[in-house]
DNA sequence: GCCGTTTTCGGCCCGACTGTTTTCAGTCG
């Protein structure tokens, strides 16, 4: 697929434009096509090929012809130009805070900066500052910004990005003057990473509020301490992270909410809408010439525009606006819908919990069952179970069930896709089990496709775990073709996971979404092995909404006796 | 460059903050 090289060449275009000093619009017209492109689950080559490039809003005549161009040729002669017009190093420059495209024109104009070590010389020896327009501050400010480019501050893992808003939000509410309090930003739309950490709250006093914030006892930097906003830095064992607070007005925090949550794109869209009714949204409200008509709640300001609240995790300006106001969102899953985990270690492979602790523990999480599912033998690095100790196991988890009432363990297993695509155990063994999740664990480069493809043909398979592999931090994944598994698990009708460990979330929100599509039956699962890790569910539960799942799509919304006698 | 049941031309989200200016440009979220 193209999608994401096209979305890379168009974003790129966008970067050049402003920095040569092209009109605004035209630049952001290049970054919107960038941004669908990337957002497109359907292979841009099928859509050209069907003459319905200009179909998707966003893509017109211009950037339709540059995209057939470039399937056709494989060039584009508008990218060649446009980049061949600048030094590349420039575009780099555009990640530095308080740097824009006017800056860097500036600089590479007058004083021929062709990239970041040409910036740097031109702060030193001063004459940066004694451009027409810029000064002493402004270039002190640059280069606070380069040293935080330099750093390489790279996104925060959405587990760890949670664990530190939930630390600080509990100290907050220690406040006496506190009121309302809510994650907003990527975090509270469930990316899968995020960039930094907003937090928004109501009270009294709002500078008491924020000067104790700023005395959090992980601060190691305070940014900024207003009245109304605070911005520190907190130190934790994988760095310093950015946590900002903003303190707004009870009437005003469904606005703000709104606002800060996001997505841009989102706002974006639904500012214009507002604008075709004579209406205008800011972040204090929603109003009426002078007059302000809604902003106490998030409700209240969806409504002003006609739609029904739509879900944070949906807000990206993926068509989830469209759909709202026809009143046909999709009603994602929520949390409280998930009956059980379907991807659990014991103590038997690799995990450090019991299974009866296990169990227990899913008990008071409100499920109906948990699935265990330790390692097969190949994975003899993670203590995989022979078939003899598979079979002790059965038999524990067998006695175990007879002390549940209303509560049932799964015998599961995470059975190896061996090199061939044969399974690490034998059918006889895989028929005494409820669920068997079938995955790689090596040979990530070796027909990878053709291996899962060929586990998916065993009738006693009901999942395939974390199908690409990646892990978001350090691993790009197996070489596998996901759109072949897709079409594998179409036919065969074998469920993909969600893996929903914080460093996988495996399959990503692109490609759940194409599954969505297929009507392919989706299994969220922890992966698991500690006790703490039952709860990472709402990562998966996040990114499932994200990609528009319902409740219908996921395995583990069935009923224990739907899931064993596989009515699905 | 895109888009249109008020427009095929003239719009295209909104406000705060900062630093440079003496009325505003650049950057950010």
């Amino acid at each position: 697929m193209k999608n994401k090289e096209l979305a890379a060449i168009f974003s790129r275009i966008g970067d050049a434009l402003e920095i040569k000093g092209e009109t605004g619009f035209k630049v952001i017209a290049y970054r919107k096509a960038s941004r669908i492109l990337e957002d497109l689950t359907e292979d841009i080559e099928t859509v050209a090929k069907e003459k319905r490039l200009q179909d998707i809003p966003g893509i017109g005549s211009g950037i339709g012809q540059k995209i057939e161009e470039y399937l056709q040729t494989g060039q584009m002669k508008k990218y060649t130009e446009v980049l061949s017009s600048i030094p590349e190093g420039l575009l780099k420059l555009l990640e530095i805070q308080s740097l824009g495209a006017k800056t860097i024109h500036l600089a590479h104009k007058e004083l021929q900066v062709k990239g970041l070590e040409g910036l740097k010389k031109v702060i030193e020896d001063g004459s940066l500052a004694k451009l027409y327009g810029m000064g002493e501050k402004k270039v002190e400010n640059i280069k606070k910004g380069i040293e935080i480019y330099e750093k390489a501050q790279e996104r925060i893992p959405i587990f760890e990005a949670v664990s530190l808003v939930e630390d600080v939000m509990e100290y907050l509410r220690k406040v006496p003057q506190i009121g309302q309090l809510s994650p907003a930003g990527s975090l509270r739309r469930m990316r899968e990473t995020v960039g930094d950490i907003d937090i928004l709250a109501t009270g009294k006093h709002g500078e008491q509020i924020i000067r104790y914030f700023t005395r959090h006892p992980g601060v190691s930097r305070v940014l900024a301490e207003g009245k109304t906003k605070g911005s520190v830095l907190i130190s934790t064992d994988k760095g310093e992270r950015q946590v900002d607070l903003r303190i707004v007005a009870e009437s005003e925090f469904g606005a703000a909410l709104q606002y800060f949550t996001g997505s841009k794109a989102h706002n974006i869209k639904l500012r214009g809408m507002a604008k075709d009714k004579g209406l205008k949204i800011s972040e204090y409200g929603v109003f009426r010439g002078q007059k302000k008509i809604a902003g106490r709640s998030e409700k209240e300001v969806y409504k002003a525009l006609g739609l029904p609240v739509i879900p944070p995790e949906l807000r990206e300006d993926r068509g989830e606006i469209e759909l709202a106001l026809k009143n046909k969102l999709p009603r994602v899953v929520n949390l409280s819908d998930i009956k059980g985990d379907l991807h659990v270690h014991s103590d038997h492979s690799d995990g450090h919990v019991s299974i009866k602790e296990l169990a227990e523990l899913a008990q008071k999480m409100g499920y109906e069952y948990i699935a265990i599912c330790d390692h097969s033998q190949a994975a003899n690095y993670a203590g995989g179970l022979t078939p003899g100790r598979l079979l002790q196991q059965i038999e524990e988890i067998d006695r175990l069930n007879k002390t549940f009432k209303n509560f049932k363990i799964l015998k599961g297993s995470e059975v190896d896709i061996l090199h061939d695509g044969r399974l690490d155990f034998g059918n006889d063994i895989l028929k005494r089990l409820d669920l068997v999740v079938a995955a790689v664990h090596r040979g990530f480069k070796k027909n990878v496709t053709e291996r899962i493809l060929r586990a998916m043909e065993n009738p006693y398979v009901t999942v395939i775990a974390h199908p690409s592999g990646r892990l978001i931090s350090r691993r790009e994944g197996y070489d596998v073709d996901l759109e072949k598994v897709l079409e594998g698990a179409e036919e065969s009708g074998k469920a993909l996971e969600l893996n929903a460990y914080y460093d996988r979330l495996d399959l990503n929100e692109f490609y759940l979404k194409k599954a969505r599509e297929k009507k392919i039956r989706i299994s969220i699962g922890t992966d698991t092995h500690y006790a703490q890790g039952l709860k990472m569910i709402r990562f998966g539960v996040g990114i499932a909404r994200r990609a528009w799942l319902e409740k219908r799509d996921i395995l583990n919304c069935l009923s224990y006796k739907d899931l064993v006698n596989k009515k699905f």
